[in-house]
RNA sequence: GGAGGGGUGGCAGAGCGGUCAAAUGCAUCGGAUUGUAACUCCGACGUCUUCGGACUACGUAGGUUCAAAUCCUACCCCCUCCA
């Protein structure tokens, strides 16, 4: 393994965050002489980020650990227009109130536990790329650093390549992503002294555009550093509920449901997660590397825990873990159960099951419950259920006052009266 | 601008007048197995349903037919070749 000088660096290999970087000898020399700032640019479309902006997320957390300013971009300007990756799906249009919206909650829920904002040295700063890119002039913008951009040299990115082989559309919009990026890169430089981006290395290219620009435009070396992209073992991108993505957002996604996530995960993606995503010491990781069979178990429930501590904090993460428990290791219920509360009349007259399913969101409609009933799937009070056309009524209440419903193995939702 | 090919379910991709709610694969969800994993096997997979059916669907709008995803017309979009 290779050594480097600086803690920063150390601690990126040893975790395995370094994909490719642009000169990783320079840039080890100068993580060494002082703080440095880098950067990493984030959606501004939700309320919430997910865990696939996790890995920049910890990256950003180690720098500021080691002694650095992380600066967290919010793509202000550029959620305006809407990614245009996702082409098929009609973007709708952002407005200002809406983008700085989200803004705040991204920062308060999925920057703030990771990352010390403020105004110190190696505090970490929170900027919006509407500042600059708003403004711009089109055809200054063109003159002034159209030039160093050619498209000789843009089509020849992996991204770009890809598109045009498989022979889908690439909007002249898309095509300026990179370019928006770039400018990004070289606007931070210019205004705190950033000398690095990081990202996924998907973002490779983007990265490197930024680079080359700053060198073309201003003469300053500046440094790209990104990290191998996370997929499950059958290629996919990581990050799939069976109710969408895997909000960091505790409105969005319980902390529960974000402990379970991580409890469900591959066996064979527990080591390489938690590295990634806790930051318990390396000694320790290796020891819960090594175990096998069904002591995986162990190490899925410390990496549970520790993902939702550090996103939720400690008593989430508990109440999370003993509520698991309590469900799956003692076929209870737990308090961090999804509930739902229904008229004590209306239960009192009894509801039909499947309608009750619905309502409790473990089915869409009623002919989904329906499927589930007639294939095995629901549970009432953990007995399984046969009977589809029948009713839940009070005296399904266990002694604790509830009721009990179960999709599968793993969703469960309570039922109380109100 | 000219010639040709194509737009089908979450995706890929069959079907080319009735037996099509539409093959097959992937994805998804349940069940069995298990370790709240993976693999494998089984089942489900448009909406509603009094479980008999009803309704809505094959780019959009019309038309021909007892009957259309399938034929015709117009329009929109994509691709290829020529200019």
């Amino acid at each position: 393994m290779t050594k480097y000088k600086s803690d920063f660096l150390n601690i990126l290999q040893e975790r395995g965050f370094i994909h490719q970087c642009s000169d990783l000898e320079a840039l080890d020399a100068k993580l060494c002489e002082g703080p440095q700032s880098a950067y990493i640019g984030f959606d501004a479309t939700a309320k919430s980020l997910h865990v696939g902006n996790l890995t920049g997320i910890m990256m950003l957390y180690w720098f500021q650990q080691t002694g650095h300013k992380p600066i967290t971009l919010m793509g202000g300007g550029t959620s305006k227009i809407g990614d245009p990756s996702f082409k098929d799906e009609q973007r709708q249009l952002m407005d200002d109130d809406t983008i700085n919206d989200n803004i705040e909650n991204i920062k308060a829920t999925c920057f703030k536990q990771f990352l010390k904002y403020g105004d110190g040295e190696t505090d970490a700063l929170m900027v919006n790329n509407n500042d600059w890119l708003d403004g711009l002039k089109y055809l200054e913008f063109l003159r002034d650093y159209g030039r160093y951009f050619t498209v000789n040299r843009m089509l020849s990115f992996d991204s770009v390549k890809q598109r045009l082989e498989r022979e889908s559309p690439l909007s002249l919009l898309e095509f300026n992503y990179m370019v928006m990026q770039g400018y990004d890169f070289l606007e931070l430089n210019r205004r705190y002294g950033t000398l690095i981006q990081m990202g996924g290395s998907d973002q490779w290219g983007n990265i490197i555009n930024g680079v080359d620009l700053g060198h073309k435009a201003d003469r300053v070396q500046l440094f790209a550093l990104t990290a191998p992209l996370l997929t499950t073992p059958d290629g996919k991108k990581m990050g799939k509920t069976l109710n969408g993505a895997v909000w960091l957002n505790a409105n969005m996604l319980s902390p529960y449901d974000y402990y379970q996530y991580w409890r469900n995960v591959d066996d064979v993606m527990v080591g390489t997660l938690l590295r990634r995503f806790t930051i318990l010491p390396i000694s320790e990781i290796e020891k819960l590397e090594a175990l096998e069979g069904q002591d995986i178990n162990e190490a899925k429930k410390i990496l549970a825990f520790e993902a939702t501590k550090i996103c939720h904090g400690e008593q989430a993460a508990k109440d999370a873990e003993e509520t698991a428990l309590k469900v799956f290791e003692q076929g209870g219920v737990g308090d961090d159960l999804p509930v739902i509360e229904i008229e004590q009349a209306r239960l009192a007259a009894g509801i039909e099951l499947l309608e009750l399913l619905v309502e409790a969101g473990l089915a869409k409609s009623k002919g989904e419950a329906r499927r589930l009933v007639q294939g095995g799937g629901i549970k009432r009070n953990d007995e399984a259920v046969s009977d589809v056309a029948c009713n839940v009524a009070a005296n399904d209440m266990t002694a604790d006052g509830h009721i009990k419903l179960s999709a599968g193995k793993k969703r469960h939702v309570l039922v109380k009266a109100k």
